[in-house]
DNA sequence: CTACGTGCAAAAAGTTTGCAATCGC
DNA sequence: GCGATTGCAAACTTTTTGCACGTAG
């Protein structure tokens, strides 16, 4: 009963492409150049499906809009970095592992999210930064650029 | 220029007399017990201020409206908890530590938050549970009764 | 008394939903 | 052809803003 649709393929392949996490209004943006005449209701719509289908998962960063990006990366148990000053948005795929302990007694963990604040080597002063940005993931500004 | 108002005095004495972090909705509902007539864009106003003040702190859990707790709790650094069963939120006052090294390299790490997802005592069978409910210092349903 | 703060209502911003038209299968 | 899916517009929810009035200092 799930069919594929113009609208769904290319929703899902402006995900798929992307390098970071995007907001249902990029995605609109992005999957617009496909198919004209998307509207942003689809968009939401298929990303529910999505996420159901667990192909796609959602990213929640502290007052700003939900993104999702592609389970291909995020199945791939990871974390995220926001800078500071340029607020874009890195994946880290380090984990602090056991977390188990750090819950009262009587409580069991099951799950776990991590976000780290701070400055990205681009924003960092950028000497050994520069030849080595690490893992720019995922921006989140300075992007219409 | 900061003046000390009914509506202020009362939004403050909701936020620091809960036990957990409430939404603004919440926060209405709470102060208007003191002032009738309060409206929820003064509670907005207020809490803007006082995030700015460092008197609160917004608790962002993915998918829920923004929560705000007193700084009392909050300075003290710790971080949260929810049940995935009963939804509610606990203050977890243990952290990882050294989260630094995470990064890639060229990154500096200047603060993390963390969000812990699982079962709390009282919803995990609860035998020794029973005896010591941990730290619910924050719940986030089965309010209203 | 003066201007900051408030209440109300309207406006934004983001997401969801109803419905007729469209299109995959 | 049938029914899932779409596009549009309207509804909803949460937060912000404009403006006239109230009130703290």
């Amino acid at each position: 009963m799930e069919r594929t649709t113009r609208q769904k393929t290319a929703i899902q392949a402006a995900i798929e492409s992307a390098r970071r996490p995007l907001s249902a209004q990029e995605i609109l943006e992005e999957a617009s150049l496909q198919v004209t005449q998307l509207g942003i209701a689809t968009v939401y719509r298929n990303l529910k499906s999505l996420l159901l289908e667990e192909k796609v998962q959602v990213v929640t960063l502290p007052g700003e809009n939900p993104r999702y990006e592609s389970n291909a990366v995020a199945n791939h148990h990871h974390h995220h970095f926001q800078c500071t000053t340029c607020q874009r948005v890195f994946d880290v795929h380090d984990c602090p592992g056991d977390l188990k302990r750090m819950a009262p007694q009587g409580f069991v963990v099951e799950r776990h999210e991590l976000t780290l604040y701070g400055r990205c080597a681009d924003c960092n002063g950028a000497d050994a930064a520069a030849s080595t940005p690490a893992s720019p993931a995922a921006h989140s500004c300075a992007d219409h650029a």
